[in-house]
DNA sequence: CAGAATCCCACTCGATACTG
DNA sequence: CAGTATCGAGTGGGATTCTG
């Protein structure tokens, strides 16, 4: 899921925005910062990672915490029902593991069978 | 699912394009042709029902197949990759009605709270 | 009947640079 | 540190009209 060559574009299952689901499986192991995120996120640019994380929180699926002190640092946890969603997001993953060759393939003879009508 | 007061798009969880997953469920029952998808899919025009009829197509998750004769007509049903997809949208609809309450009173103290803020 | 052609809008994503 | 500002490209969806 984390691997470049396994664009999730390519899944059909999506939740949220692009990164959601990759956002919210790297809060499974507990509160993270922002700038945690971006090192197994380090393909989002900042203000994406920013939105992804709004649209979660206003969803209520992730809480925003601002600790101030000298360095001030934000963290990122899991609510409840944030929580709850990582087993439709393994569901759905499973789904794709069993079944990720047969779409390739199937896109490969699609798009061979296209080709050949051209 | 079907209600247009109920729209997907606040879903958090997608399956392919817009109408992927409607398509799905409309040809649960058994293969449909093109003018009896529209019935219960009449807000989605034919060039993006097309798109999305050949996408899943393309993935191997739905068979096209032509009848001729006097009065041609085109028969789409799910393959069984395509029917065992419904699983995961089973999962995946069952959170969204469990929590559907939950994330629209999210939304709305969000969107409060960001507005009295300015 | 089952689409294809054309045009267009809105939105998402990303790169880059900057800031309290 | 945790973002914001700005700009640009690409994509997806839709309205309308036409066709083998």
């Amino acid at each position: 899921m984390f691997d470049e060559l396994c664009p999730s574009s390519l899944n059909p299952i999506r939740f949220g925005d692009k990164w959601a689901a990759l956002v919210i499986r790297c809060l499974e192991g507990g509160p993270r910062r922002f700038s945690e995120l971006r090192v197994p996120l380090r393909r989002v640019t900042p203000k994406v990672l920013t939105r992804s994380l709004r649209a979660l929180e206003r969803d209520g699926l992730v809480r925003r915490n601002v600790h101030a002190g000298r360095l001030r640092h934000v963290e990122y946890e899991l609510t409840p029902v944030g929580r709850s969603l990582l087993e439709p997001i393994a569901v759905a993953c499973a789904w794709t593991e069993r079944h990720w060759d047969e779409l390739l393939d199937a896109r490969e003879s699609y798009d061979d069978a296209a080709r050949h009508d051209r």
